[in-house]
DNA sequence: TAAATTAAAGAACGATCGTTCGGATAATTA
DNA sequence: TAATTATCCGAACGATCGTTCTTTAATTTA
């Protein structure tokens, strides 16, 4: 017999293995577009026995994009609370949320289309948690045009170019292709770059 | 009796409102989420008297799609012909892109959704649009590099460049309130700003 | 006016949806 | 080993899905 430690691609079981496969088929046919016998399939489960890990459909959703924001913020606190310049959080930021982003494309697909199919507690639990890493963002991005230019731009200026930012990086599964596109870390450079000093600055020092 | 010319909000009839009021309601609960039914409420028709204005679900959002990029790339094509510089044609390509998204906001959400439900014909159709449409974007921003740096970059930087771009405006539909962030010159200028000049540039003229 | 075309509607079709239920099997605990 | 719990499944439920059929009203053309 094999040992049976040595599992296909997929060495997880359980919860986080269904939340895995249904987000890579729910970034390619939507929420509402992929049934839970389709889910039941991927998985390798039947039906019925998918609902002994979340109580309806509209919980996995949740679950799947709970599970994503708290691994995305438990990453930033980290590095906010080390000691480094303006200009080094910012970088940080970024290379944190592209390499997650890429690491992550399905999952992180579902979690940027919306959560308009929740309940009211369940979404203000995610507006809550979106709302903690946009304010990371924002200050992350304020403190650094402070530290670049010495002025404190109102929070509606620093908002919108925080969302900007995000623009660029929340974009990627739109047409990132490895070959084509380098890896995470060309991103995520390429996106510093960009933000910090214009589409002119392709091989200036950083 | 009133005059039939006095009509509501939407004075449009036939085709182009139907396909008005149903991206309205597919951008907020997707293509899979809305129903037929649902739509022939929000259009006031009947389930089956939609059918003849299209054959089947599929191709309404094709038509949405299509009649969205259409317009998209022959308002592109109208300012390529005009003698601009590289700068004031990156100008009117971010004004234009910017201004047509918020006044068609449910349009855009629906077009920026994908069209993975579209049979082979069809998508194949929309991917040729887009695919042209993307290749101006392209044009645009590798002659401005070239205008201001002097250097021809590769291809495959230029295209990185140019969706960062399409990054920043196709976001917007995520984060966007009139009160908070301006008018849509507003939020064109400060594309622009950042992504020729970078975050610190606010105030600084172009 | 008569004929022809377009627009609209009610009712129903088979298919699929999310969910539930009772019972079977596997794993863990006592 | 016996009892208990966690997993899992086949079958079925009512509801809703996209689509079609048949008929009627409105508009345009001849």
């Amino acid at each position: 017999m094999n040992n049976q430690a040595t599992i296909d691609k997929s060495p997880q079981n359980g919860l986080d293995e269904i939340l895995n496969k249904s987000a890579d088929l729910m970034a390619r046919l939507g929420y509402h577009g992929t049934s839970m016998r389709d889910l039941a399939h991927v998985t390798g489960r039947s039906l019925s026995g998918l609902y002994h890990y979340f109580s309806n459909k509209e919980e996995l959703l949740f679950l799947i994009n709970q599970r994503g924001f708290t691994s995305l913020l438990s990453m930033t606190h980290e590095f906010m609370e080390q000691d480094l310049t303006p200009k080094e959080r910012l970088s940080r930021l970024i290379h944190n949320h592209v390499t997650y982003f890429m690491s992550h494309l399905s999952e992180m697909r579902v979690m940027t289309s919306g959560s308009m199919d929740m309940n009211d507690q369940r979404s203000k639990i995610l507006r809550t948690l979106k709302k903690e890493y946009a304010e990371v963002g924002q200050k992350i991005v304020g403190d650094y045009i402070k530290d670049q230019t010495g002025i404190n731009y109102p929070h509606n200026i620093i908002s919108r170019k925080t969302y900007l930012l995000y623009g660029m990086m929340n974009w990627i599964f739109g047409w990132y292709s490895a070959k084509e596109h380098g890896s995470a870390i060309d991103v995520a450079d390429d996106i510093f770059r960009t933000f910090t000093k214009g589409c002119c600055n392709e091989h200036s020092k950083i």
